[in-house]
DNA sequence: GGTTGACTTAAAGTACACTTTAAGTTGTAA
DNA sequence: TTACAACTTAAAGTGTACTTTAAGTCAACC
């Protein structure tokens, strides 16, 4: 009978499988957002479960979450069961800003391509007058 | 027979019009963005046209274009009708790069939603067994 | 066994986009 | 006319999230 001994990564390893760059997972370390283990010299090594974690905070960190508020998360995590209500609280509070904001980048979207419409549309006709943008914009009721 | 006086914003009136603060204004201006017009006293003003072009540099600015990609857009601008390729050229590039961070937030989004269920679920039930949330992720083909 | 690369730490530096300060001038309302 | 708010400038300061540097230890390969 053998005992699978779990994968090690070193620093550099586990900063490409993560897509960070070593000095990144040391700062966050000092943050308090990973833990990682210590071989007896002192070096840092990382499991595949931490992998995971890593990420997690990545989508986390992708919807707008700031390092602070990746520490106040991962500090009731550690705190136990008991901060599940605070958690949801602000998971539910970051999505709530998150879907203002998308609402906000699909407008600005919705301007851009009209600008480069706008443009293909003038360099089309090179010769003849155009519109200009404000109005154009109106033509499909896309104001500001 | 009257002629109507084109309306002036003070830079104060203009900031809120464009719900910008006047040092972000001044800040703008000094990067080459907006060119208010001035008084005899040298005190800026702005008109009505105005704030179209501010509102429209802030949707470009909220598709990511940084502050020096505006600079570059204005200038060009400047240049006249022979850099409309070039101006084409940088919207269509910053689209892309919207796209592809576009669909990396909406995935974030999906993990954030799928940790809120995990959380509510786990509450709704609390004396039972859970699985964890990788698992759960994968119940849904939620991967990473 | 020596060289190269990866690791260790603490501290300083960077990039971006503003924001604030300081010192002074001007316009408006009581 | 006095006081207060809003304007002017240049320069320094702020916040966030890293990134880079410096000085040293350690491990792996030829």
């Amino acid at each position: 009978m053998t005992t699978t001994t779990p994968e090690r990564y070193a620093i550099g390893d586990f900063a490409k499988a993560v897509g960070l760059t070593a000095p990144t997972l040391r700062y966050y370390e000092k943050a308090g957002l990973i833990e990682p283990h210590r071989l007896e010299n002192g070096r840092r090594y990382y499991e595949a479960a931490d992998i995971n974690w890593v990420k997690f905070l990545l989508h986390l960190k992708g919807t707008g979450m700031s390092i602070s508020e990746l520490q106040q998360y991962v500090a009731w995590r550690a705190a136990g069961d008991e901060t599940i209500p605070q958690r949801l609280a602000l998971l539910k509070h970051v999505k709530e800003d998150f879907l203002v904001q998308f609402n906000e980048v699909q407008h600005h979207l919705q301007i851009l391509n009209d600008k480069i419409n706008w443009y293909e549309e003038k360099e089309a006709g090179i010769t003849q007058d155009h519109e200009d943008f404000s109005s154009y914009l109106q033509r499909f009721g896309h104001h500001e």
